[in-house]
DNA sequence: TCTGGGGTCCTAGGACCC
DNA sequence: TCTGGGGTCCTAGGACCC
């Protein structure tokens, strides 16, 4: 039996979920904003229609926003989080199989379904069933390959006659639809292959669907050959109800406003080291090396640039806050250098073990802290409450370099004193 | 003044080994 | 005149994704 996978895409999905609890909005255009209220990152129908670019810096359209009267929004994470838990779920009654490949987005393994029912219908059902309970508009895009779902889920974004459904199982179909479509939008080709593809004469997803995939692999990539095949309905991509498990772990953020002090820097990197060491309990994983990094403002030429990236090896892999941030610390010392003035630092943890199966070395017994795998399940738990929050002094409580959020929604379905009130 | 954050995979090249 | 060959491991960098 042929496989059949279906992309479902959620609409505009931050600006649909500050929307939902925001009737006032209704017609009205909204945009979210990345961290530190930096750029676009979503755009309902409205702003696009507006001609407002996905990526570009707020500033540089601050007027023309207020011209339009487009209501801002600072991202909300909590927020997002929380109704992509709801559509998911609700996909996950729907088909046997879902992969949750992005917060707004699962492929679902339809496989012999249409010998039940009619994948147009099925897709229509997806639809309405999100819809329904969670206020969600999506599209579906159904085909035998995961690139061609994703196209198709394209397709039935941009054509409203699609009804928000396109099944694109038939071969005649995918041919006249990929003559359509330029390579760009192909799942795979970005900014640099498509500029690559280009000069070599293929612009539509068709031309690259033409191509031979031996040559293709050589002139490009094992991947991009792979896109080939998929574009011709072989499936490569197989469906991934698990989620691998972290190959690394990065927490890291622009500042509020520009760091010159050694005390600030030293609160950022304790802050984003707990954060790692919180991820990384989550993921029921140890970690062996730790990596720290500072920079300074690449966009502005005038500045003096420093971008340190040191990287340590921890004696025995470790999940413990404390070890963690000590061995930040350390970096973070070594490598600091007055007189320039920071825009963004970070933490990565790299080079993970699975909680309890590391051997340590004949010399190296005894080395693990003995209370401190309670007391970070005790901090943990404390900080999952939502009753309170403990943390190591060492990230400062006035945190004056924290991000900015200036337009931020509230926590509409995560707490408790924000959930809306009906008058 | 002002430009996100968090991931993955692949490849090339260097170090090192026999 | 001539300067092996094959393998592994690691890291950095590039490209892509949402």
């Amino acid at each position: 039996m042929s496989s059949v996978f279906a992309l479902v895409d959620c609409n505009n999905f931050y600006a649909s979920c500050e929307r939902l609890f925001r009737p006032d909005l209704a017609g009205r255009p909204i945009v979210v904003l990345s961290n530190n209220d930096g750029c676009i990152v979503a755009r309902s129908a409205e702003a696009k229609a507006l001609g407002i670019k996905m990526g570009v810096p707020v500033y540089k359209v601050e007027r023309y926003l207020q011209q339009h009267d487009v209501a801002v929004f600072s991202s909300n994470y909590a927020l997002y989080a929380d109704m992509s838990a709801r559509v998911m779920s609700i996909l996950e009654e729907l088909a046997p199989r879902v992969e949750i490949y992005s917060i707004d987005e699962a492929f679902l393994d339809l496989t012999g379904i249409d010998s039940i029912q009619s994948l147009d219908a099925f897709g229509t059902r997806i639809r309405q069933q999100v819809g329904q309970h969670t206020g969600i508009r999506v599209c579906v895009g159904i085909a035998p390959s995961k690139t061609l779902a994703k196209l198709a889920n394209h397709a039935a974004k941009q054509y409203p006659a699609t009804g928000g459904v396109v099944d694109l199982t038939n071969p005649e179909r995918q041919r006249r639809l990929l003559a359509l479509v330029p390579v760009s939008e192909v799942w795979g080709v970005g900014r640099r292959l498509r500029q690559r593809l280009e000069t070599d004469g293929i612009r539509t997803a068709l031309d690259l669907a033409s191509a031979n995939p031996k040559s293709i692999r050589q002139q490009y990539s094992v991947i991009l050959e792979r896109t080939v095949r998929e574009l011709n309905g072989e499936s490569c991509l197989s469906l991934e109800e698990i989620t691998p498990v972290k190959q690394q772990i990065i927490c890291s953020r622009s500042f509020g406003q520009r760091i010159t002090g050694y005390q600030e820097m030293r609160e950022a990197i304790c802050a984003y080291a707990s954060r790692a060491a919180e991820k990384l309990r989550q993921e029921q994983r140890i970690a062996k090396r730790l990596s720290i990094f500072l920079r300074t403002n690449r966009f502005n030429a005038a500045e003096p640039q420093y971008m340190p990236s040191p990287s340590a090896e921890l004696p025995i892999p470790t999940d413990d806050t404390r070890e963690l941030v000590a061995t930040a610390v350390k970096l973070l010392r070594a490598c600091w250098k007055d007189g320039f003035r920071y825009m963004k630092a970070g933490v990565m943890l790299t080079d993970f073990y699975e909680t309890g199966t590391f051997q340590p070395d004949l010399f190296n017994k005894g080395a693990e802290h003995p209370r401190s795998k309670a007391l970070m399940a005790v901090m943990d738990t404390i900080n999952q409450s939502g009753h309170g929050h403990v943390f190591l002094a060492g990230q400062g409580i006035n945190q004056v370099w924290k991000m900015q959020r200036r337009s931020l929604s509230p926590a509409y379905t995560t707490r408790w004193q924000d959930i809306p009130v009906v008058k």
